[in-house]
This record gives C-alpha cells, structure tokens and sequence, in this order.
DNA sequence: GCGTCCAGGTCTACC
DNA sequence: GGTAGACCTGGACGC
C-alpha cells in the first residue's frame, strides 16, 4: 500500500464509534487494530477485478484516511468506503426522534447509530446467515473458513469475502465439512448459486422501491432467513421498522426493562413503538448503551 | 477424554 | 395463524 486517500466525514461522526457500534467490525475480512484505532478490510474490485485491501484511520479536520495500493481507482476506494462506514447516511430525524426521550439523551451527543456494513449487501447477507441459530463464537468460525477457505488473496496477504461464484463452485459438502455450516450448507450453496445465475440481485435491495414490508418478503425467500435474520439485513439497508429480535436483544431488553424476566415479543414491539420507522435502530442504541459508556 | 445437555433461528409438517 | 420437532455446532458441565 502507499497511496493515501482523504474523504471528509460529517460534524456527527465518530470513526471509533461507527467501526464498534456493530459487531460486524470483528468478522473477517474485517480486522480492527482497537489501539491505533484502525480499521483493515478487503474488497474484490469490479474495476481491477482482484482484491482490493483498504485501510481506513482518523485523520483529523473531520477526515477519514484510507490507505490504499497503487492499482486501486480512488473513486471505487471511496465509493466503497462511504458505504461501509454509512458517511452519507442522514440521522438527523433518527436523533431528533429520539431527543425527547430522557433514556436516549446520550445516543446524538456521542454519535451513535450507524452500523457497520460490508462492501456488498451479498456479503451481508451471508454474514447474517452465520449469525442464525447459533452462538456468536461460531459465527466467527464459519466467517472466517469462508474467507480462508474461498476468498480471493492479496498478493501482500489478506483475503476478500468470497463470490456467489465461487461459493456456488463447491459442494454441500463442503460447506458442511470445510465450513462448518451443518444444516445451513444447502442455503448457502443455494443463495451462492441463485446470485451468482443473476436470478437474485441482493445489491438491488439497496435501492429497492418496495415498501420495507414487501422488501422483507422477498429477502425472507432466501432458505435459512427468516423474520430475525430479514430485519436484520434490512437495519444495514438503512430501514429500521423491525427490531431484528434474537436472543441477545431480548436478553438485553428483560434485564433493562423487565426486572430480568422474560415477555412475548409483542411487549417489546410496544416499548419501541413510538420511534415509529426509527424503532430497530433505536431498540440497538438502548440494548449497546454500555459499549458506549465503556469507551466504544 | 468422553458423554450429555443446552442455546441459538429457521424450516417443515401438522392442527 | 400457531405450535412442535428437527436441524447442527461449539461450549459448558459432570464423570
């Protein structure tokens, strides 16, 4: 790497705190460096057709760094960049929304609310995969096989997320043997192939017109997303109606709100209620308040 | 070291 | 629409 690009980011972003508010930051190709404060990833170019690796830092004035190799093209580097760290991402009416709620004073004064994403809503929509029915442990574990396993190398080290292509190249076995996806292994050799045949377009969901309740529909037709899983992809599209509810959430809620016992879900969907569309990102501010509080 | 149990979200079959 | 059981893994636990 030896070029560095400059990008200006908005008076409310904090680097740190857009990089940890998700715990996107610690699967691969992810790699966060918690001391200096920055950020490594790795995406396949569609202009270089290789991967590209990136790394983005602070760089004071309200700028973000990104070093980047000499062969990357700048306006790709940076058009992925904004997309990941949501630079352009408008939180103006989630804050105001959320400013007449004593509990949720804190959440415009330390810039909280954007979640990490990755550079494609394919890779997304995997990880989110990785994230079902199972603990956070193993998620990291079938992440990381992906890349090890499939993802295309830097010449200087590192590996990109892999492809449909690739992904729809191996086995159910593989998935289940290499990965480690047990049950999961048909759907991901499913969604690799469905992409990869162009007969689903999940970077399309990113501008889709479809009110968020169809929108869910449709990315609920992928085998292995369900409702959990849906509404989760939908928070990285920015759409923030569900609540993405899995076990941790409710864990977190029944300690916070209800004096540690648990309740039907629909006692949370009231809770969250009067933050209208802004409700999914409002119930993972509260449920994150601490990361906050410890110095995230 | 081995066996057992548990948590985790979705799918399918069934009512 | 709601419910029960199966799916599969890693980790915790007891022996």
């Amino acid at each position: 790497m030896s070029n560095t690009i400059s990008i200006p980011t908005p008076n409310n972003f904090n680097f740190r705190r857009a990089v940890t508010g998700h715990g996107w930051y610690d699967l691969p190709p992810f790699v966060y460096d918690e001391a200096a404060n920055k950020l490594s990833y790795v995406f396949y170019s569609t202009l270089t057709r290789k991967p590209e690796p990136v790394t983005l830092g602070e760089g004071g004035n309200s700028n973000l760094h990104i070093s980047v190799s000499k062969t990357a093209d700048p306006d790709e580097v940076k058009r992925v960049v904004r997309h990941i760290l949501r630079i352009d991402e408008d939180l103006a009416d989630f804050y105001s929304t959320v400013a007449g709620h004593d509990a949720f004073c804190w959440v415009e004064a330390l810039n909280a609310g954007r979640l990490l994403r990755s550079g494609t809503v394919f890779e997304d929509l995997v990880k989110t995969l990785c994230t079902t029915n199972c603990s956070w442990g193993l998620t990291k574990i079938m992440t990381a096989n992906l890349v090890a396993k499939l993802g295309k190398k830097v010449s200087g080290g590192g590996r990109a997320f892999p492809s449909a292509k690739s992904m729809a190249s191996k086995p159910e076995s593989f998935f289940r043997e290499e990965i480690r996806a047990g049950y999961r292994s048909p759907y991901f050799l499913e969604l690799g192939e469905a992409v990869a045949a162009g007969k689903l377009d999940p970077e399309g969901w990113l501008h889709s017109e479809l009110p968020t309740d169809e929108l869910k529909k449709e990315i609920k037709k992928v085998k292995g997303i369900g409702d959990y899983a849906a509404e989760n992809l939908l928070k990285l599209l920015g759409r923030y109606d569900g609540l993405a509810l899995d076990s941790w959430l409710r864990g977190g809620f029944y300690k916070k709100h209800n004096r540690e016992k648990a309740c039907p879900d629909k006692k949370i969907e009231k809770h969250y209620k009067r933050f209208g569309k802004w409700k999914g990102l409002a119930i993972w501010c509260d449920m994150t308040q601490s990361w906050f509080e410890e110095g995230r």
